[in-house]
DNA sequence: CATGAATGAGAGTTCATTCAT
DNA sequence: GATGAATGAACTCTCATTCAT
C-alpha cells in the first residue's frame, strides 16, 4: 500500500528525492515544504526566491538542493501536501448512493469550502498553471476522473430521464465544474463580494436548473 | 460624428504614450505592436523579451523606449489592439431588443468565435492577469459592464415570470460568464477537443436551463 | 581686436565653430548656452542630458550638434559667457597704483561679491574641474595670471620692507588665494552660515596678517 | 578600556554591511576594497566600473554584490580603510599641551604629510565630494571637531593676548584650514611644483602670521 | 538650418546553482 | 547532511550621436 514516489521520470541527474530519509533529512525537508508554502502565498510563485525559502526555513541556500531541483518541484511537493484537503470528491464515496441532487450540493459546498480555506494556494496554483505547462496538464489530468464521475452522473440521470436528454454529459460536466471554480476564484481570490451562502446556494440552483434536474420539485 | 481621442487618460507617469503624430513614428510604433503580438503569441508574456521583439520589428533595441516603457506597456497596447474584437457586447445593440433566448444565444456564439480567432492571445492575456494586478484589475473592470447588463437583463426576465425568480441575477449572470470563458479557455487554449458546434449548442443550452428560460417551450 | 575662437584644434571633423553666423544660428545658439547654464545649474553637469538643454532651449535635440560637439563644449560656452563677470582682477586696473592693502581688500570684496552672484554655476564648475582635466587645466590657467600679479605684489611690497621678507611670494600668494576661494565655497556653495561681511572682514584681515602688512597700524 | 564598535549605524537599508565573520568572506571582503583603490586611484571613481573591481579582485562579478549595493558603498568602505591615516588630528592629542605655535607647525606638517602618502586617493575623494552628496556631507562633518578644536585654540590665544583679537576664531580657523589643505591638493594632486619643504613652512608662517601668533619673536 | 526618430554600445544587477569546507 | 560564498549568464534600460526628411 506504501505510495512511493511518482515523481517525472524525465530527470536524470536528480540525485534528491531517492534518499533513504534519514531523521534530520525528514525534519529539514518538512521545513523547506512549509516554508515554500508560506513564501509562496505571501509572495506568489514568480517572486519567491529560492533563498526567501531557505530563509524562512532557517537552513542554508545551499540545502535547498539536497531535496530538490527547482522551485517547481518543491511547489509540486507543497501541492501534495495540500492535496488531501482539496480532494473533494471522497465525498461521493461517503455520501454513498445518495439522491443525486443532495450528492451535487454536497460536492459543491465542500468544494467551496475547501478552496475558501486554501485561498492563497489556489491563487497560487492558478498562476503556475498559467505559467508552467507541467502543471497545466496535471490540473487537467486531476480534474479528469473527476470530471468522468460527474459526466457518468449526468448520462445516468438522463438514462432515468431525470435530467435534460439533449445535453452532452461531457461537455455539460466541465462547463459547469469551470462554473463553480472559477466563481470559487472569484470570490476567494479576487475578492468579489459575495456571500458565502449565496454564492453555494445560487451554483446549487444554476447546476440543478441547468440539467433540469429540479423540474419535478421546483 | 467625428470620433476623438476617446482612450489614454490612465497612464500618468508616461512620457511615451503620447503618440508622437509623424507618419514615420507611427509605422515604427505600429511595427513594434505587431512584432509584440506575434512574440507574446509565440513565447508567453514572461518568456518575451523586450529584444525579440525589437528584433521581430526590425528596429534597434532602444527603440522600444521610445513608445513604451515595460514589456507590461506594449502588451496594453496589444490588447488594446484586439479590443474591438473581443468586444462582443455590441451584439445586444445589434440584436436590438431581440427576443432574449436569441439574445442570449447569439452573444455566446459571438462571444466564442472571437476567443477562437484570437485565442493565443487570450492565453497571454489569461497569463498577464495571473502576474501583473494592473491587468488583473483591467480584466475585471472591463467585465463589469458585461456583467451588470447581464444581470439586469436576468432580472427583468425574473419580473416577467420568464426566468427562476430563486437565483441572484448578479451571482447568476458571473457565473454563467465564468462558465463559458472557461470554457473558451479550456476548448481554444488547452486544446480540449470539443467540436465548436456542440460546444456552442451545450453552452447555450446550460445558460437557457440554468434561467429556467426555455421551460415553457422545450 | 575682435577676440575669435581659440578653442581647442585637435578636433577635425568639427563641422561647428566655424560658420558663419547666421542670423537664425546667432539666436539658436545663444538659446542653447542660455538653456545649458539653467539646465547645469539645476542639475549638475553630469546629469544635465543633452536632450534637457535643447528641449529648454525649445530646439530639436539633433540642433544641438550644429553649434556643439559635446556637453563639455557647450558648458565651455556658458563658461564663457559668464567669465566678464568672473574677472575680478581688473580692479586692479580700476585701483591703479592704490594703496596695497585697500587694493587687497578690494579684489577680495569684489571677487567674493562675483563669486556669490554666480554662486550655481560656480559650483558646477568646481564639479566639472574635477571631472574633466580640461577645464581643470583651464582653471589652472586661468589663475595663473591672477598669481603672478598677486605674487609679484607681495614681492614689491617685501622689497618695501613693507611685508614679511622670510616667505615665498609665489607660494603666499597661491595659498591666500585658494584660502578666499575656498571660503567663497564653502559659503555661497555648500552654504555655510557666515554673514558676508564677516566673511569679507576676516578673509581681508587674514590676507594682511599672513603678509605682516598690517604691523604698521594694528 | 575595550573599544567596541563606533562606526556603522549610517547604513539603514543595506543588507550588507553585516560583515559576515566567515574567515573567506573576509578575505574577498578585503580583496574588493583593495582592488577598489587600486581602481579609484587609476581610473577616478567615475570611469571605475564596478566590473573592473572584480576583475581586479579576482572575483566573479556577481560576488562584489554580496558585500556592497553601489560603487558609493565600496567606496565608503576605501575611504574608511584610509581614515586612521588621515585622521592627523591626533598630533594635537600626542602633542599634549605643548606650545601654540610648535603645535600649529606640527598639525600642518602632519597633514600635509599624510595627503602626501595619499594623495591618488585624495583626489578621488574630492572628486566624489563634488558628485555625490552623501560625501560631501561626510567630508563636511568630519572636518567639524577638526575646525571646532582649532577655533578654540584660537579664542583661548586670544584670550591670553597672543592672537589677533579682531579675528573671528571660527572663521579664522575655517579659512586657514581650506588653505592647508587647497595647497595640498594643489601640490599633490594637480603637481604644483613647489617643494614640500617650502610648502610647509610657507603654510606655517602664514599661518601664525594670520592669527599674529609670531609678532613677539620674529 | 532644423527636425526628431532611430541607433546601439555598454553598464548595472539579480539569483539559481555549485561545491569546497 | 549542512553550509554559504562564489559564480556568471542574462536582460534591461539610457542617452549621446547620426542622418534622412
Amino acid at each position: 500500500m506504501a505510495r512511493v514516489d511518482k515523481q517525472r521520470s524525465e530527470a536524470p541527474p536528480a540525485p534528491n528525492r531517492t534518499m533513504p530519509p534519514s531523521r534530520r533529512g525528514q525534519r529539514t525537508r518538512a521545513a523547506l515544504v512549509t516554508a515554500a508554502r508560506s513564501v509562496f502565498e505571501r509572495d506568489g510563485f514568480l517572486d519567491a526566491r529560492i533563498t526567501d525559502i531557505t530563509e524562512e526555513a532557517n537552513v542554508a541556500s545551499g540545502t535547498f538542493y539536497t531535496y530538490f531541483n527547482s522551485k517547481e518541484e518543491i511547489f509540486a511537493a507543497v501541492v501534495e501536501s495540500v492535496q488531501e484537503d482539496m480532494l473533494h470528491m471522497h465525498i461521493r464515496e461517503r455520501v454513498g448512493e445518495a439522491e443525486p441532487r443532495a450528492l451535487i450540493s454536497a460536492a459543491n459546498r465542500e468544494y467551496l469550502r475547501a478552496y475558501q480555506r486554501n485561498a492563497r494556494l489556489m491563487a497560487v496554483f492558478e498562476q503556475v498553471a498559467q505559467i508552467d505547462d507541467q502543471f497545466r496538464d496535471l490540473r487537467v489530468k486531476r480534474s479528469e476522473a473527476f470530471l468522468r464521475r460527474n459526466a457518468k452522473l449526468i448520462e445516468e440521470l438522463q438514462d432515468r430521464g431525470e435530467a435534460d436528454p439533449s445535453l452532452d454529459p461531457s461537455v455539460a460536466a466541465e462547463a459547469l465544474s469551470w462554473m463553480v471554480s472559477r466563481m470559487a476564484y472569484a470570490v476567494f481570490v479576487l475578492g468579489r463580494p459575495i456571500p458565502i451562502d449565496l454564492l453555494t446556494e445560487t451554483l446549487n440552483r444554476l447546476w440543478l436548473n441547468a440539467l433540469r434536474l429540479g423540474d419535478a420539485d421546483s
